[in-house]
DNA sequence: AGGCTATGTGAATCCCGATTCACATGGTTC
DNA sequence: GAACCATGTGAATCGGGATTCACATAGCCT
């Protein structure tokens, strides 16, 4: 094996084989889906033939787990590190409020790769992965919600229900076939506004004016 | 799956050729989803030879096109009905949260159907079909919605995102991959009861706050 | 050099499901 | 009964995309 890239070199052309064709199907997912990634577009996007693929995984299917596994990765990596970040004396309803909007940022401006990630279905072993990670999201969403709960902020409830709601009524309603961009196109700060009001009622916050 | 024949099935060997295709496409979608209903095993479960299907249909997603369409006329008609069968005092509330909760019954019951209806991606054709079914039911959450703020019960809100966001969610909840369903199974009632909770605080009906 | 391995190539092949079509069959009309 | 039409048949065909494979090429080791 040739000498390892130093990170400096970012470029494609001088990424390891087997990362470009992981940037390619990550591109072509971007812009076209999962229809639009086939092994030979990938290939080509890649630089290299479509044989090459199969020296570096075994099946397309598998190229797309390692996908998603890093993919999913950093999005929850994202909504951790914005919920980190939120000053010292912030309230656990605050911190779930703005995992989910994060969340929702992050979806409204790559929609495409939101849609992959979270509905598309495509094939049997990605759609395990997919599961995944939005078990892992509800997961990370029902944590602050029982956080919120239990210091009294909020009023009893099914957290796992609720979880699983405001996961699917954000992603459905970001970026879903009715999603307010395929159309009228309001700005996306109305939207995010929407979406606050929306998760505040959801969780039981309305009336209590939290407004960090 | 529950019984393969529905009632109205039972005269299947009698009815026409092209209804026992639909109903034979519908049955293997109700337990198989999309992928399950090749043309061959529809054909087949009707009692045709495949040909047969391109007497009755141009294609196999015009098909499709007309069972979606039947189904979902089915379903709005039963949200309508429940809406409409309501006491004579009922608030537009109590209405709009029936609307929500015979969706989320029926869901219950054809999990499977469900998921067809609501997210499993199909054909571009079915697709717009389905496109269309999910307008149709967010327009009909979305204007309960409106006739209960315009009654002054519900506060103001971004109705067109929040209704969208409660198709989502309940369909998400109910019937996605994170569905309490596929796993610990709580009752059916439990569940219903989560629905419910959700909705009342999702459309701000919970506390008396009127202007968000 | 000779051999060995890792990697790349891309046309050929395989797979699978939708679609077609040449050939029935039964009923209707003249 | 001949012509015609609607309907049914199922093997053959077609198409698109994943996968394989026989054949390079380049580095590396002794």
């Amino acid at each position: 094996m040739a000498g390892r890239v130093s990170p400096a070199a970012r470029s494609e052309a001088a990424a390891p084989t087997r990362e470009r064709l992981l940037a390619a199907a990550q591109s072509l997912l971007d812009d076209g889906g999962y229809g639009a990634a086939s092994v030979v577009a990938i290939a080509e996007r890649a630089g290299v033939a479509a044989g090459t693929l199969y020296r570096h995984f075994a099946s397309k299917a598998e190229l797309f787990v390692e996908l998603f596994r890093v993919v999913c990765d950093r999005e929850l990596a994202a909504m951790r590190v914005a919920a980190e970040a939120m000053p010292a004396g912030s309230t656990e309803t605050e911190r779930l409020v703005t995992v989910l909007a994060t969340f929702a940022q992050r979806a409204l401006r790559r929609p495409h790769r939101a849609w992959a990630l979270i509905a598309e279905p495509v094939d049997p072993l990605v759609d395990a992965e997919r599961l995944a990670y939005r078990a892992r999201y509800s997961a990370l969403v029902g944590r602050s919600l029982r956080a919120a709960i239990a210091g009294g902020e909020l009023p009893e409830q099914d957290v796992d229900f609720t979880a699983a709601a405001l996961v699917g009524g954000c992603g459905e309603a970001l970026v879903g076939p009715l999603s307010p961009l395929s159309g009228s196109t309001p700005g996306i700060d109305a939207v995010l506004a929407a979406q606050r009001t929306f998760v505040l009622g959801a969780i039981g916050a309305i009336g209590a004016g939290q407004t960090p």
